[in-house]
DNA sequence: TTGCAACCGGTACCCGGGTACGGGGTTAAC
DNA sequence: GTTAACCCCGTACCCGGGTACCGGTTGCAA
């Protein structure tokens, strides 16, 4: 009997909604824990690790379907090194997300500093600096 | 008559879905066209301009709400200066975006620097510098 | 005039990441 | 032994930006 938790309290150590967690549990993110007599999860401790891990991996910028992945990838020890090459492939779709934010920022200065008054009257106006051709 | 559109060619000559004229009409951001005799839609040229502007703002990060309220802005001629205002709220919108993305984009490279090679150990690991702690 | 493409409205579905609701069963403190 | 708080499961709903499907009209050209 070494402490085991109920859903509200892995939650509530996580920070995260209590369906979340049957959520992750659905979508194989959070394996199935055993359960009491009456049919209530009871979670081992290292759920809440789990929890975090989920959490870090999304601020990262990594899908849920991504984070089960990874996740597997662990816990199967294929292929390995799996993590820094996925991280390398992120970066690159960061960065690459960067750089068309990068641009759209260029072009609203652009706008902004060439006293773009209203969205109409400079799609008429050739020489207002908004591209509106398509592709 | 002066060239009507049908829907069909609308949606072709702005490089939109058909379904997409519907909708946007629904949302607000595209006046109801007068009808034919049998109710089909019958565009002025116009509205092709208008969908490429919708999509034009767009592109600059706006959502098709803000895109209504940009043209109804126009329209209504009030609070001028409107674009202005919106486009320099939009543009530090885009800014923290961008710094939220470098701190992503930076934590992934430590990451992928320090060899970590599975998610599970280096949530074990104190010396990981992937920030498993929440907020 | 006939035949088929295009259009109509209404509704349902897609993606991702959850959250809410409702009716019933369980747990635990008092 | 009561009672409140918690948990169960299934389902529906939310956001944004569309897209797809349906059966039933219309438009237009040959």
């Amino acid at each position: 009997m070494n402490g085991e938790l109920r859903s509200g309290e892995v939650a509530e150590a996580a920070g995260v909604n209590p369906q979340t967690l049957r959520y992750y549990e659905r979508r194989g993110l959070l394996a199935e824990p055993p359960r009491s007599l009456g049919g209530h999860r009871l979670y081992p401790p290292e759920s809440v690790t789990v929890l975090r891990t989920i959490k870090a991996a999304q601020r990262l910028g990594f899908t849920l379907g991504e984070v089960a992945e990874l996740l597997d990838l662990g816990r199967r020890h294929a292929h390995r090194p799996g993590l820094a090459t996925r991280a390398r492939a992120k970066l690159a779709e960061v960065e690459s997300r960067i750089a068309d934010l990068a641009t759209i920022a260029a072009t609203l200065r652009t706008a902004i500093g060439s006293g773009c008054d209203d969205l109409a009257t400079c799609a008429a106006d050739p020489a207002c600096p908004i591209p509106f051709a398509d592709r």
